[in-house]
DNA sequence: TGCGTTATCCAAAGCGCTTTGAAAATGAGT
DNA sequence: ACTCATTTTCAAAGCGCTTTGGATAACGCA
């Protein structure tokens, strides 16, 4: 059933069922309500594609995922964070697009997302250090949020992130002030951004209290609980192992948990623990009380955050760059105590 | 740029730029290198909609998030599972769409998403038993693969799905090998046709071996780290608890763990657990010797596969329905043991 | 030279919608 | 009754591509 189907039907030019179906006032409301049930009785629905491109714009926004080819990881944060973004799009009308493009091609998938005419907007998820693809994507011309921001990066553009630098040196400094001297840090892949600040916040902390920081303290992986547990392992043998540690998820905490259970050492207790929370519906930081002293920060509504942002981009580009900073909660839980006296 | 602008810059007519870049043959091979190098120099993309609607075809394969208004929970296999979908797509130039549904629109959305012609085919995730959806799918006229089965529904359809039933039989007939008598299940929720299909198999190994369930050793809730502990904290304090565990994911397993530590039983020796592994890129079971003793199937595999007969259908309407029945291993790792010794 | 083939290219129709510009119908005002 | 303004409807163009049905050019051969 096609447009021109229906107006037969009604007895009505294609011009009016057309303006009757989308809220144009020049037509009578007697037809309107006429042609809206012949449509529902009909079952009639506007082919997405002609509408396109009679309208020149798609309704879709697109998002690339990234699949690696060395490192085939999915980010467990995907699923939380497409799952807020899609429910604001399909509220405004819009549908979502992925690709697929591993790491050769990424900007040309990009490029060819939006030259093509198939979305109307990008969603540019897990930017690194001087992000190649935010000035590709300003240069092409295409309305987009990053979620995160990029360092090194100066062109302007929308992003919203949570602040991760004030996150770890909140947390730091919370574990100095239990006495922890000797904190360590599991991080993401510091060549990510998000990392990197974290990363900073870290070291701040540290430096405010006059600690040097120690490189063997310090490690950088894919955000797994198997990295989280070997890590862990791997500190817990130096001479002067770490009282604490800081991890940059609930996944690679969990590992951390399994390595010092394996040690026969209490989380909280021998070695405090602080973790990074998005907040995933799937593993919830405990019911009460957390589990895991933690920064929280649900990536869920970041999603959300950002399809609203990016929506508001599509209809006004001509708006001034506008960015969001989220604070994360520190979360104070059982994973948390003071250093234990060793001597 | 368009085909016109590049057909005019060429000399030549839109037929031939048109017949050049798709590899007609009716086009002399010298003008069909001019026409491919003029449209990479201009960085020429045939518009994705006017191709749609030319052709009758979208290339895009539709899947629909179901964000239940209840328990607001994504599937943590949903990432892994649409990153093997999403590159075999890519291979064969589709992309893929998803769209939000609250419970009480996913059929409206599955009936907008291909009377609109948003998309070519539909992956159906996650179906419960008497899946209703199948036969609106059927009825539409798409098509579709369910990624699972449905126990029920007796319209023929394509699916690929783990044998879930052998998988929970062959762990459960381990366990009792073992000599365990108490053997705890720990479910996902029972309308899904999985978790019933998997509650089947524990149930005819228990029957096997003379065994009559316990009801209080059944449990069945949402896949989340919180639901595997709280349930598992539950069991352990009946009279008679449980000295295996079986569970429906590593998600779970986690929690399981989690409370058997806190009740300072060790696992593998005290209590014996069995997970469901997906294979999660994010969640791998242990590098080396599995952490969990678990029932291990690549839901990214499956991902791939779905896709690859999807598209096998779109291209074949005709074809004999097709499905596949993957058998998931058996890894056996350090989370069991034989039956301790109570008396 | 003329004619049938084949290789190469083209004009125009059509996919299903929106939107422009104009016509027809209605109503108000005198 | 007639004019003018307003409301309601319409025909047709256009979005960017594919594809049908020809046209033209090139070629081989008698």
């Amino acid at each position: 059933m096609n447009l021109k189907q229906l107006s037969e039907i009604l007895g009505l030019s294609q011009t009016t069922v057309s303006r009757a179906l989308n809220g144009y006032p020049e037509v009578n409301e007697d037809t309107r309500l006429r042609v809206q049930a012949a449509a529902a009785k009909h079952g009639y629905r506007p082919n997405s594609r002609a509408k396109g491109l009679a309208t020149g714009r798609s309704m879709v926004i697109g998002h690339v995922i990234p699949s690696s080819s060395q490192h085939e990881m999915v980010n467990p944060i995907f699923g939380d964070f497409v799952a807020g973004a899609a429910r604001k799009y399909s509220d405004h009308g819009y549908d979502m697009m992925f690709t697929n493009a591993d790491d050769t091609s990424i900007e040309e998938a990009y490029r060819s997302l939006f030259q093509r005419g198939a979305v109307d907007g990008i969603v540019l998820q897990g930017p690194k250090v001087n992000e190649h693809r935010i000035e590709v994507l300003t240069r092409m011309g295409v309305p987009f949020i990053v979620h995160g921001r990029s360092t090194g990066v100066d062109v302007p553009y929308d992003w919203i992130d949570v602040n991760n630098k004030s996150s770890f040196l909140r947390a730091t400094r919370f574990l100095i002030d239990l006495g922890h001297r000797r904190i360590a840090l599991i991080n993401g892949l510091e060549d990510m951004d998000f990392a990197q600040r974290r990363r900073d916040g870290y070291l701040e902390a540290l430096h405010e209290a006059g600690l040097s920081p120690d490189p063997e303290l310090m490690r950088s992986a894919e955000m797994t609980e198997v990295y989280g547990h070997h890590e862990t392992r791997d500190m817990l043998r130096l001479d002067d192992p770490p009282t604490a540690i800081l991890t940059a998820s609930m996944i690679s905490a969990i590992g951390v948990r399994r390595a010092l259970n394996e040690a026969g050492l209490k989380m909280g207790k021998d070695v405090s623990v602080i973790a990074h929370d998005d907040d995933l519906s799937y593993l919830k930081n405990g019911q009460d009380v957390p589990i895991f002293t933690a920064t929280r920060s649900s990536v869920r509504r970041a999603g959300e955050m950002a399809a609203e942002m990016l929506i508001e981009r599509i209809k006004s580009p001509e708006d001034p760059v506008k960015t969001r900073l989220l604070e994360a909660e520190l979360v104070v839980g059982g994973s948390t105590g003071p250093a234990p006296d060793r001597f």
